[in-house]
Parts: structure tokens; C-alpha cells; sequence
DNA sequence: AAATCGGTAA
DNA sequence: TGCCATACCGATTT
């Protein structure tokens, strides 16, 4: 037998960078070509890939394939919405009749890639078509229907795929029963090849060694699922318009699919299981993955009789928008609750989600968050939503723990599950408890944190029959995301942000970029530091400050609620302290950040607060709707997309003005900031956002008393800046550069011509990057406005 | 206050 | 060029 075959090589090799349009990502690699691929465990969708499909076409000059030969046209193609090309990447009109039919499909099966105004774009892999098939598609319902939508033919390519990944999908299980993890599948041919596999083995428990044979197997009898009570099937289909160019054949057969859930196995037919070792169940649905067997993690909690109901219900004022609904529709859609992740924005109503999912399977649910203040949120959350009252909520944190026996529902945090170090004896046993139970129900709030090195413990940790991730920002800048697929589960469902907001669920935001020149002297000091020291003087710009104090006051004045994002400490108290702000940041109490939030929240005189990445994720700052960035951490684009998600909660009566919301980043100009703003930008603008640049905000210079407007505030400023980073940094200066400067840890240069050529090379530099490689190359930049 | 962890950059 | 260990900063826990 040949080498294991690995699981998307990719996900675990090259790929820290991502390209647009990169193909590869599309389905499984093979690190080896060899021998192996005919009496392997798997043949199939792993050993092909974008490429061999490709091969025959010709591309121009500029790299753009034409795949006339092998598509053609429909007669009616004009009232088709989509064409999919043979590299796997489907583009869909957004103005079509059908878009809506369209778009569920494309979300259901394949990743969105693009989606800006017009066309669509999105691609098939191999993931996007594992979650298809957990949601209760089928391989032929997949095939016509794309069929149908398509104008053109569907390469053949294309459809060799999709059944290649698609048919041995769903047919493996894996269970908690008793406190102990099964897998089980009603194939026993299935089970039979994944015990040959040598990892399965490892991962698999024998009570008797002696005992090797397959038929340790025990079987039993599945039942009927019944279908949850906030299941209305009626409602999306009253909502689609009567459009009369719209081919039947495509109407139809959504209406068909959309009804049909999958009824699963015949009663009659035999469960073959083998019991898992807990530790080992991360490798274990890592390797199914890669088996092309993915695991799928069912809760039949109606017919769970073991573990205690837990007297929960939605409060009948809690009414799921349709979107909420739809996405609980591909949990629950057959009866059980699916493990997998929903994507929402943030504003959207997460928390809602995650409550009426626990609403639904009313077992005992564990709530993950990231900080202390998000769990509070959460029990508020559920005492919103919810009948459950303060006893039933449990929170468990380092400053608030409730007694935890006998709560239904536990709320705590991933560093308070995952701690390594002593615990407090009441922590001690509340852990000690906590591991014992079986929960019916986990909810993962921010997903997108779990596959970091410790986090991804907690799922080992805790027994749970189902996982729930959610989070607005599916997204890392390491190559770890894809991990969600064994270690959750697929994604469920996802929505598009400029659809919601579209249809006013979110807030419209107007997002610009303001460009703040450099002042001089901090621009000398800019190019003489090394990198660890420069993020201090573009942030500290003297103009980007009174750009800061501009926007609040403008915004102030309009009767607007602020929130200014600082990831820098420095800047984030100095410019707080200076304007006269309160501020939140890591060594803020608890209490502190709740006082000063409920200020923010109701008294009118505190309309503008300064916060840290403490408040990136979680939590909520329901009343703003202006964001202004001054500092952020590098490229994140997850970091960006959380930020803006801060201002879309949705408000009311301001229809009739175009934006609602604001988000501005502040970027000094002509430094690193430049080429980070335009990294961070990216998911937003797939998202379908676009940026304004604002190189002078109007009205400014006659704005009256604002700070740093003369030389020597600027340049006691920059003392200060360079004294508060100068201590470790002092050797980093490049010798004998730099005019004289006193203050505290300056040190003195003996300035020489010889020197400044460096200098120049690194003026020449960075202009090089800001103008060549971000602001002509972006398409829209084309609007400045002066 | 100390130890540990997460995320990003270089 | 890609990869790995490292530095950095901030957050969270006792």
C-alpha cells in the first residue's frame, strides 16, 4: 500500500499566500502522482483537479481562458442566470429573475469567491459539496438543477466532480451514546474499508484485544425524525415573486428541493458502529476527510432519552427574520441537529441563531464566547429570546461563577475551558463537572478562533452531541480555516452582507479611506526607524489626529454615536486622554467596561468612546453607527470585517438618507499603513463593498481649536512618541541620521550628507509601493474626491 | 504580577 | 521562492 493520501496538501504546505483566482483550491491535490491511486482506500475526487480538466484550452495573452469549444449556448440561455466554467468557478448574474433560486443553490454548494454588484462569482470544492450533501442534497439533485440554471452545458469535467465527491459522502456518522463516541454508518462496506485504514485504527477503542474481527460491530435500529416546531415551510416560498420568463423547469425543481429533505434510511435497514477513542476524534474526522468519508455529526435529541430535557422555550415575541430561519432550516432540516457553522454578519442576530438552536434541541447547551463581557451578553441574550430565567443561565468566567448543577445552560469562555495552568478549587470542580456531562448542544461563538493550537482543545474537552459555530468572518490569515470542516462540521449557511442590507437587516455603511499626509518631521523620523518602530509614528501622525478629532466632532455634532478602534495602546490613551474620551482597552475591569459601555449606550453626553481589539470580537455596541479606525493589526481582514460588522446593526427610520453608517480608516500616507489598508480591504470588497478615498476632509482647516495645529505641539508630540518607543529601540536607528532632539532617551545625530542617500532610497521606496502596488492598481480608487 | 495563548509580520 | 522559528503586542486566566 502506498504512501497515506493527504488531505488538500495545499491546506497544510504552500498556501500562507492567497492569489485571487488560484485554482488549485478548488478540490483535493496530491502531493504524489503514484501508483497507488486504483487500489487505494479512495479513488476519486482526490486524485483530480482543476488542471487535468483544463488541459485543452488555450489561454491568451493575458491568461484568460476561452471555453467556447466546450460549453454551448442554450436557445434560452438569456433567461438562465449562470455559466460554469471548467475550472470549477460559477458566475451568476445578480440581475436575473432567478437570482434568488440561484443564489440559495450557488450558497448551498459552493464558496463564494466575488460578489460584487453584477456578476457573481463563485467555485465549486470539494468542501462546498460535503456541506451541500450534509445539508440533504443529492448528487442528481446538485447535477440538474445546475444543469438548468446553467446557459451553456455543464462540462462534462464539472460533473465528474461532483459526483466523485458527492456520492460516498454522507454515509458515516459519528454519535455520542453514554459518553462514548461511536462511528456508525448503515453501510457496512463503508465501515469495513475505513477500519483498513491504519490512523482509523488507531483511533478506534476495543474493550477486548483479543477481539479483531469486524464483527465487534453492533447493530442496531434507527428511527423516524420528526421535524422541529419553528420549522415553517410555507414562508420562503411565499416571499419568491411570479416571474413569467423564468423557465418552469428551474422553478419547479427549486420548489422541489427545497421540500424535499431527505428521509434518511429505511427504518429496516442495519446501523454497523465501532466506539472512538475521545482524545483521538480530531484526527479521526480529520482522517475521515480525507478518506473522502467525512463524518457527518448528527443529534437525533428527539429520541435522546437518556440525557434530561431542559425546560426551555423561545418567547413567543422572538421572531426569526428569514434569513435566521432559513439558516436553523439547514440544521435542523431533517429532524436533527447537524453540526456545521452559519455564517452571519455580525448585527445580523447571531446570538438569536444560537439561541433558538438551543431553544430547539432542549438538551444541555454550553455557550463558548471569547472574553468575559461576551458571555454576559449572552446570558442576556438568552433571558431576551428566551423563557429561561437567571437560575437556569449559568456563567462561568473568572469573575462570575455560578453555581453550575443543575443550569441548563452553561456560558463561559474558550481560555476558562482550555486553561492549562491552577485553578481556583471552585473552577476545579465546576471543570471536573462540566467534563462529565454530555451536552446536548455546543454553541461556538467565533468560530473562526477554534482551530488555534489550544482553542481546538475544547472540542476534545467536552462531550457534545452537536457543534454550532458561528461567526461573521469566516476567515483567517493563516491557512487553518479549512480545519472547521473536520473539527465542526461543514458550513450551513451563510449570507451576504449587501443582500442583507439590501433588504435593511444590517445597516448601509459608507466606507471610506482618509488619506492623512505625513507632517514632515514625523516623516524624517518614519524613514530613519526600523519596523517595530514606525507603526508608533504613522499612527501618531499629528494630521491623523486632528483627523480623528474632526470626524468625532462632525459627527458629534450630527448626533451620532462613535466608536474609535485603536490596536495601538499608545495612541489609544493618548488620543483618548487628549480628547477627553473614556476608553476600554485589556487592563480594564469587567465593571469598568460595562459602566462605560451603558454610558455609551444611554447618556447622551458620552456619544464617543475609544476601544482596543478587546472589542473586536463579541462584543456588542448596539447604539454606534460611525467607526473610526486609527490603528489595526496588520493585514487582517478578519480584524476589518469585525470592526465594520460593529456598525450594521440596523436603524430605524433612516431610510430615506442613502448611508446610515459610517467607517472610516485613517491612514497616514505614504507609509506601511497604505499597503496593510489595502490588504485588510479585501474581504469587504468581495463581500461587494466598495471604498471611498477622502484625501481632505472639507471644512477642516477652519474648524476651530484643534489640537497639534502648530510646529511645537507637533513637536512635542513627536518627543513624546519617540521617547515612549525609544527605549528598546535605540540601537535600531540608523547611525549618525536624524536632526538633534532632546527629551527623555533621545539621543543625539551628527548629521552628514554622505547618509541621506539611504534615506532617499527609502523615500523612493515607499512611494514605489504606495503608488505602484495599491492605489493605481485599484480599480476603485478611481473617485478621489478633493 | 506571572504565565500562557492568539494573531500577525518579517 | 517557500518555510519555519521568532518577536511583538495584547488579552485572559489564576
Amino acid at each position: 500500500m502506498g504512501p497515506p493520501k493527504r488531505y488538500s496538501s495545499k491546506t497544510e504546505g504552500k498556501s500562507k499566500k492567497r492569489k485571487k483566482d488560484e485554482e488549485e483550491e478548488w478540490n483535493y491535490e496530491e502531493e504524489d502522482t503514484t501508483q497507488d491511486s486504483e487500489n487505494g482506500p479512495i479513488p476519486g475526487a482526490a486524485g483530480r483537479n482543476a488542471e487535468n480538466i483544463d488541459q485543452s484550452v488555450q489561454e491568451d495573452e493575458f491568461g484568460s481562458k476561452d471555453y467556447r469549444s466546450q460549453m454551448v449556448l442554450k436557445p434560452d440561455h438569456a433567461s438562465r442566470p449562470l455559466w460554469v466554467a471548467p475550472n470549477g468557478h460559477i458566475f451568476l448574474e445578480s440581475f436575473s429573475p432567478v437570482y434568488k433560486h440561484a443564489h440559495d443553490f450557488l450558497i448551498a454548494i459552493s464558496e463564494p469567491v466575488c460578489r460584487p454588484e453584477y456578476i457573481h462569482e463563485y467555485k465549486l470544492t470539494a468542501y462546498s459539496l460535503y456541506a451541500a450533501v450534509s445539508v440533504g442534497l443529492q448528487t442528481h439533485d446538485i447535477i440538474e438543477y445546475l444543469k438548468r440554471l446553467s446557459k451553456t452545458s455543464v462540462p462534462d469535467g464539472i460533473l465528474e466532480f461532483i459526483k466523485l465527491c458527492t456520492l460516498s459522502y454522507g454515509k458515516v456518522k459519528l454519535v455520542l451514546k453514554h459518553n462514548k463516541y461511536f462511528v456508525e454508518s448503515v453501510y457496512p462496506e463503508v465501515l469495513q474499508k475505513l477500519l483498513k485504514d491504519p490512523v482509523l485504527q488507531e483511533c478506534r477503542l476495543r474493550k477486548n484485544l483479543e477481539n479483531e474481527g469486524d464483527e465487534e460491530f453492533i447493530t442496531q435500529v434507527q428511527d423516524k425524525p420528526n421535524v422541529p416546531a419553528f420549522v415553517s415551510k410555507s414562508s420562503t416560498s411565499g416571499e419568491q415573486p411570479e416571474v413569467t420568463e423564468v423557465p418552469d423547469d428551474i422553478t419547479n425543481f427549486y420548489d422541489k428541493m427545497d421540500n424535499e429533505e431527505d428521509d434518511e434510511d429505511d427504518a429496516s435497514l442495519k446501523t454497523v458502529s465501532f466506539e472512538v477513542n475521545q482524545e483521538k476524534i480530531e484526527v479521526l474526522q480529520k482522517r475521515c476527510i480525507e478518506l473522502e468519508h467525512p463524518l457527518l455529526a448528527e443529534y437525533d435529541f428527539r429520541n435522546d432519552t437518556i440525557n434530561p430535557d431542559i425546560n426551555i422555550d423561545l418567547k413567543p415575541s422572538a421572531v426569526l427574520r428569514p434569513y435566521q430561519e432559513k439558516s436553523l432550516r439547514k440544521m435542523f432540516g431533517n429532524g436533527r441537529a447537524r453540526s456545521g457553522v452559519i455564517v452571519l454578519p455580525c448585527g445580523a442576530g447571531k446570538s438569536l441563531v444560537g439561541v433558538t438552536a438551543c431553544c430547539t434541541v432542549r438538551k444541555r447547551a454550553l455557550v463558548l464566547c471569547n472574553s468575559g463581557v461576551s458571555v454576559e451578553q449572552w446570558k442576556q441574550q438568552f433571558k431576551m429570546w428566551s423563557t429561561a430565567d437567571d437560575s437556569m443561565i449559568c456563567r462561568f468566567t473568572s469573575e462570575a461563577k455560578d453555581k453550575p448543577m443543575g443550569c441548563g445552560i452553561l456560558v463561559t469562555t474558550y481560555s476558562m475551558i482550555t486553561h492549562t495552568q491552577r485553578r481556583s478549587w471552585e473552577a476545579e470542580q465546576t471543570m471536573k463537572w462540566l467534563q462529565e456531562q454530555e451536552w446536548g448542544i455546543m454553541v461556538l461563538d467565533e468560530v473562526h478562533t477554534i482551530p488555534a493550537k489550544m482553542f481546538r482543545r475544547v472540542l476534545t474537552i467536552v462531550q457534545s452531541h452537536c457543534k454550532l459555530g458561528l461567526t461573521a468572518t469566516l476567515l483567517r490569515e493563516d491557512d487553518k480555516i479549512a480545519d472547521l470542516n473536520f473539527l465542526i462540521g461543514p458550513k450551513l449557511y451563510e449570507a451576504n452582507w449587501l443582500e442583507l442590507q439590501k433588504r435593511g437587516f444590517i445597516a448601509r455603511v459608507q466606507c471610506a479611506e482618509v488619506w492623512c499626509p505625513m507632517v514632515p518631521e514625523f516623516y524624517r523620523e518614519y524613514l530613519i526607524c526600523k519596523t517595530s518602530k514606525r507603526l508608533l509614528l504613522y499612527v501618531m501622525n499629528p494630521n491623523k489626529f486632528r483627523a480623528c478629532q474632526y470626524l468625532i466632532r462632525y459627527h458629534e455634532r450630527r448626533g451620532d454615536k462613535t466608536i474609535v478602534f485603536s490596536d495601538n495602546v499608545f495612541a489609544l490613551k493618548h488620543y483618548a486622554i487628549k480628547m477627553n474620551k473614556p476608553y476600554i482597552y485589556g487592563p480594564t475591569t469587567q465593571s469598568e467596561r460595562i459602566q462605560i459601555l451603558q454610558n455609551f449606550k444611554f447618556n447622551p453626553k458620552v456619544n464617543t468612546i475609544f476601544v482596543s481589539k478587546v472589542a473586536d470580537t463579541s462584543f456588542d455596541l448596539p447604539e454606534a453607527n460611525v467607526l473610526i479606525q486609527i490603528s489595526s493589526h496588520g493585514g487582517s481582514r478578519r480584524q476589518e470585517a469585525q470592526r465594520l460588522g460593529r456598525i450594521l446593526r440596523a436603524k430605524k427610520g433612516a431610510i430615506a438618507e442613502e448611508y446610515n453608517a459610517f467607517f472610516y480608516t485613517l491612514v497616514s500616507q505614504d507609509t506601511m499603513e497604505m499597503n496593510y489598508s489595502r490588504k485588510r480591504q479585501r474581504f469587504l470588497i468581495d463581500q461587494g463593498y466598495s471604498y471611498k478615498v477622502i484625501t481632505k476632509l472639507a471644512g477642516m482647516d477652519e474648524e476651530p481649536d484643534m489640537m497639534y495645529k502648530n510646529r511645537e505641539e507637533q513637536g512635542q508630540l513627536l518627543q513624546q512618541v519617540l521617547a515612549a518607543s525609544d527605549i528598546d529601540c535605540e540601537d535600531e536607528r540608523i547611525p549618525g541620521e536624524g536632526g538633534p532632539r532632546g527629551g527623555p532617551g533621545g539621543t543625539r545625530r551628527v548629521g552628514h550628507m554622505g547618509s541621506m542617500s539611504g534615506a532617499d532610497d527609502a523615500v523612493y521606496y515607499e512611494y514605489k509601493r504606495s503608488s505602484s502596488s495599491t492605489a493605481n492598481k485599484h480599480p476603485l480608487f478611481k473617485k478621489f474626491r478633493g
